[in-house]
Order: structure tokens, then C-alpha cells, then sequence
DNA sequence: TGTACATCAGTGAACGCGCGTTCACTGATGTAC
DNA sequence: TGTACATCAGTGAACGCGCGTTCACTGATGTAC
């Protein structure tokens, strides 16, 4: 299939690019969006950026180092937005806490293949020390609103235990969104409403 | 890497083989289950099996079609295996559903591949009709007993929604543990009492 | 029981293809003077 | 301001490789007589 440029992806006139680096990680989420991690090729982003196949060599060590690049990211904008949600619907509330499990399905949706990137089965990317500890600071920033919340609330909960149900839930109901899976037995279910109630139901007083 | 043939799918000595079909499937199954469905290869599988490369497409119309049977098999295996949880532990009691939600985690674990194949990306492969019946099928025994221990324990609940979130649970639990993203912030989560009490919650009086 | 024969499962070679990576190179850029 | 030059981003051709699928074929099997 011959891929064309896209707008995001087009070279610069010349023989410099300007921003090859950042066209080509461009160009890969474009790719994985469309087929997956898996089956992404390096001469298809070349191709979109415009650039010559050995290219991407002057910017990163081999294909798997796009990759890592893009899920590191990912996980750092997935902490910036499960933040920003928890501070616009109440720090240490039940809302909060419910806006942060919303905010993580919504960038499921949105950014899929980061997505995938960041929770697939391609153990090597994940594994590299960078993307660990953001990965790590996302979690921490759960626990840290459902301790607060077992707190105000006088609940006597484990919130280590209580927001790792909470995340089950949330990476639940993502995979069958992205995967396509609800539709089969529910289909146009209402996904904000499923993870507010079962969310209330998990930190509703035992 | 070169691929030696494993006791259970050598060929049987001669110029037939006896069955092909069935040693196609068990190379395809366990080479899924190490490099993912994704970067699975069909030389590979017949590299195994001990036969040419041509020999699959006696059985199969293409690649495509070992993986759709493979499928097709996983969601029977699954149904199986969840009646016969839910039978062994109280037929529409909360531990029989608790039961089934933990068979279809054992499930996940044990085939990881299969369960890949059977909510991962490759729609074309969950589309064909029979798929599509055994999918829905499972689903249908899950809302039975929730709708069953509704009923009996005089809950108000909606079975279908109830049973869509304990499904989101379970299912983010198999996908957490089979691409080890638990590991990272909760090593030896004991996922047993994660979704017994997940699920006990979600089922609890409101 | 013995033989002729149709069937068809598996062969082995070939096809066209696209991949990731390496290589010596080229020429645009920006700095030193 | 003008020029010489070092830098290094991007080129284009090539590499070795493995893939899915097709093809005419072969020979083991089992049935009809």
C-alpha cells in the first residue's frame, strides 16, 4: 500500500529536514494508529516523512528506540492528564478520583497505540528505566487520591489495594473499547457511566 | 532462530502425515503463545510440524484461517471452562460468579495467546459468524447468573450492566498479568483476592 | 487374496515482495577568520 | 561583508533475509473388481 504524506509528516524543502526526529515519531504514531505496534514498518515513516530509509539512523539507534521514545512520552502525558483530571473534579474526592479513571479510558481512546505501546506485550519497551518510572509516578498518583479519599472519608480501606482494583477496572473497560470487544454483547454502552458506578461501588464504605 | 519440532507436533513417519491439521493448529498455538499472534509466521509453523510450506493450504484457504479456527476453539474452551467454574461453586450465588470471573483470569493466563487472538486487534478474525456466536454465548452464561443472584438475594441491580462491569474487571485483570504491567508497581498481587473483592463489591447491596 | 487405479496429501522449487540495517557519498549549513 | 572550511544530516544503492502463496509433481493410500 503506497502511503502518502500527511500534513504533520511533510518535509521541509531542502535537503535538511529541520525536524526529522520529530517528524519521524510523528509519522510512527501515525502508523501504529493505523496497524498496530506490531505490524508498523520503518520505510513506511520514512516514506511519510519524505526521508530515505537510512535516515532515521542519524536520529535513533535502530527501530525499537521510535518506539521507546513514544511510549515514554506516553506514559508522561497519561500522568499529565489523570493529574489535571483529579485537580478539576476535587482532589481526594470520589469525583476526583472517578475523573482520573475517565481521564485514563479517554486517552486510551484517543491515543490507542501509545496506548498499546505502553501496556502491550513488547516487554522490551516497556522495560527500559525511563518509561518504568513514569510509569510508576502514574500509579503513585492513584494511590496517593484514594489514600486521601480513605482518609477524609474515615474509610478503613488499603488504597494500595482499592487503586489497583480501580486501575483493573479502568485498563479493563480501555482494552474492550479499543479492541472493539463491548460491541459484540453491548453494543453503545455508556462507558462513563459503567466506570462511575463500579467505581463508587469499589470505594463505597465495606 | 531455527525451530526444532516439539513432541506434540512431530509428524508421523512417511509421506503423510496423519494430521496435518490438528499439528498445524499445536505448532500455531505454541508459536503465538512465544512470539505473539502478530509475529507469528506460517514457515515457522510448518517448520514444526515437519512439513513444506506448501502443505497448510491443503487445510487452509490462507494464514489467516489457522488463526480464525484457533480462535473459534478459544471462545468454546472459555464457555467450558467458566460453566464448569460457576457449576462447582453455587450455580447464581455470588461465589459462583466470583468463580467464573477467576476461571476466565486462569483462562487468560494458561492461553494467553488464544485469549490474544480472541479480544486483541485482529478484527478480521473475531468477525466470522461463529466467533461472534461463541462470544456472545459466554457473555449470555455471565448475565444468567448474575440475573440469578439478583433474584434470589432480592437486589435491585441491573444484571446486564453489573455483569458488563465485573466482565471490564476481570478482563483488565488478564490483560495487566499477561503483559506484566502489574509487576511494575504491585509485584505478586495476589489477583484471587483482587477480584474476589473487586467482585464482591460490585455485587454488594447498593 | 491380488491387482489396477483414482485420489489427494505432501513436495520442493520458485515467485515477487518488503523488511532493517550498513555503506561510502554529498551537499547544505553555519562558524572562524 | 566575504570566503574557506569543518560538520553532519540526509542520500541512494546494496546486503541478506524471511515471508505468503502458487505450481506442477509424486507417491502413499485405500477402494473396486
Amino acid at each position: 500500500m503506497p502511503v502518502t504524506a500527511a500534513p504533520t509528516v511533510r518535509r521541509k524543502a531542502g535537503f535538511h529536514h529541520g525536524d526529522l526526529r520529530g517528524a519521524l515519531i510523528a509519522a510512527t504514531r501515525q502508523l501504529i494508529e493505523s496497524h498496530g505496534p506490531e505490524n508498523f514498518s520503518l520505510a513506511d515513516a520514512c516514506r511519510l516523512a519524505g526521508v530515505s530509509t537510512a535516515a532515521p539512523y542519524k536520529h535513533f539507534r535502530d527501530k525499537q528506540e521510535i518506539l521507546q521514545e513514544i511510549c515514554q512520552q506516553g506514559f508522561e502525558e497519561l500522568g499529565r492528564r489523570t493529574e489535571a483530571a483529579v485537580e478539576a473534579h476535587g482532589v481526594g474526592t470520589l469525583e476526583g478520583i472517578v475523573a482520573m479513571g475517565r481521564a485514563y479510558v479517554a486517552f486510551a481512546l484517543e491515543e490507542t497505540a501509545v496506548f498499546r505501546l505502553m501496556f502491550g506485550q513488547n516487554k522490551a519497551i516497556k522495560q527500559i528505566e525511563e518509561v518504568e518510572t513514569s510509569g510508576k509516578a502514574c500509579f503513585s498518583g492513584v494511590i496517593n487520591q484514594v489514600a486521601l479519599f480513605c482518609t477524609t472519608s474515615e474509610q478503613p480501606g488499603d488504597p494500595h489495594a482499592i487503586a489497583l482494583q480501580l486501575w483493573t477496572l479502568v485498563h479493563g473497560a480501555s482494552c474492550l473499547l479499543i479492541d472493539d470487544d463491548y460491541a459484540k454483547v453491548a453494543p453503545g454502552v455508556d462507558i462513563d457511566a459503567l466506570i462511575g458506578d463500579a467505581a463508587r461501588r469499589i470505594l463505597a464504605r465495606s
